[in-house]
DNA sequence: GTCTATATCGAGATAGAC
DNA sequence: GTCTATCTCGATATAGAC
């Protein structure tokens, strides 16, 4: 069970912070902006997170907590059916979807504060995917159609929707591992 | 034939910035710096781009010219392996995909200068690439892939190479069709 | 065409009162 | 635990001289 109480103040900061990166990106989403969303000033949240990056850490531990991460993983055909479940709980979130995606992409710049996080991450879902498919280099494949599909899904919601594509996908690996 | 003469400020400014998008993300890149990079100051940068919006829209078109968009089609085969080769002109250019992965997550938040940039393009390179590989599903999900795997590879360059796994794509896709 | 100077704004952060 | 006040910095942009 994570946070949630009367008075999680710092609960409430994460969620709106979480939301309003989602919205602007984590450049342009202010600590004023944030405190202001939760009625609070600035430095009233400076005081539950001393600078902006320690936001950012809890905001990356959050998306982890909603993450619905396979926790025990079946066979391949079981994780694919698994992760087709993923996609439509995501197209029923853009928010969090858009959180994800804004912040990955970013976090490819030079010294990016989720750069390391983001690195350890893929590699262990990775690592966690190979294990019910098979191979990494499926696994990594996989991961990167997840992504690349919400891209294009937030800037053409109507005009690229995730789930054929994503099925199309789990089709051919189905094929292909069933041709070996 | 692009921009690149003597006294060729405007495309030495562009492409200083793309390389700067592509190190620190958009918004924090600033004219000051990209200015220094070029050898002038802020306000000598702005004689040429009166604001960083103009000069994003510059960057943008660059990008453009050095795609490789595929011009005349072939089939399905001829498509995945000059998308391969793609892939292989991608891995020795880290900068210019770094600013295009940058960018394409930025343009999902709200009202980013580069939004209806990127969802234009993405719909257009659908649609041709659904020309040669017989169905826009697919054309999307290789579209994600490519995407997908920049991420990761961008993160972790040896961990996460981008020619296999694009290779096993590849490889389910042509099965797919062969299979019907 | 490029500069100096400066206006204006908004950010993150600190100090200390209540 | 939250506020007011303030510091410092760095950004975009303007005005006008050379």
């Amino acid at each position: 069970m994570a946070t949630a109480r009367r008075g999680d103040r710092r609960g409430e900061i994460v969620r709106a912070a979480f939301d309003m990166i989602g919205e602007r990106g984590y450049p342009n989403t202010t600590l004023a902006a944030v405190a202001e969303r939760v009625g609070l000033t600035q430095q009233g949240l400076l005081h539950y997170f001393p600078t902006k990056e320690d936001l950012l850490v809890a905001v990356l531990r959050r998306r982890d907590e909603l993450d619905v991460s396979g926790g025990a993983v079946a066979g391949p055909a079981g994780v694919l059916e698994a992760l087709a479940m993923l996609v439509d709980v995501n197209a029923s979130r853009p928010g969090i979807v858009q959180t994800f995606t804004v912040l990955a992409g970013e976090s490819v710049t030079d010294g990016h504060p989720a750069r390391a996080y983001f690195a350890e991450r893929y590699a262990r879902v990775r690592a966690l995917l190979a294990e019910s498919l098979g191979d990494e280099v499926t696994a990594q494949l996989v991961i990167a159609a997840l992504d690349g599909l919400q891209i294009q899904w937030l800037l053409d919601p109507e005009g690229a929707d995730m789930r054929p594509a994503f099925d199309r996908l789990a089709e051919l690996v189905g094929r292909g591992r069933a041709a070996e």
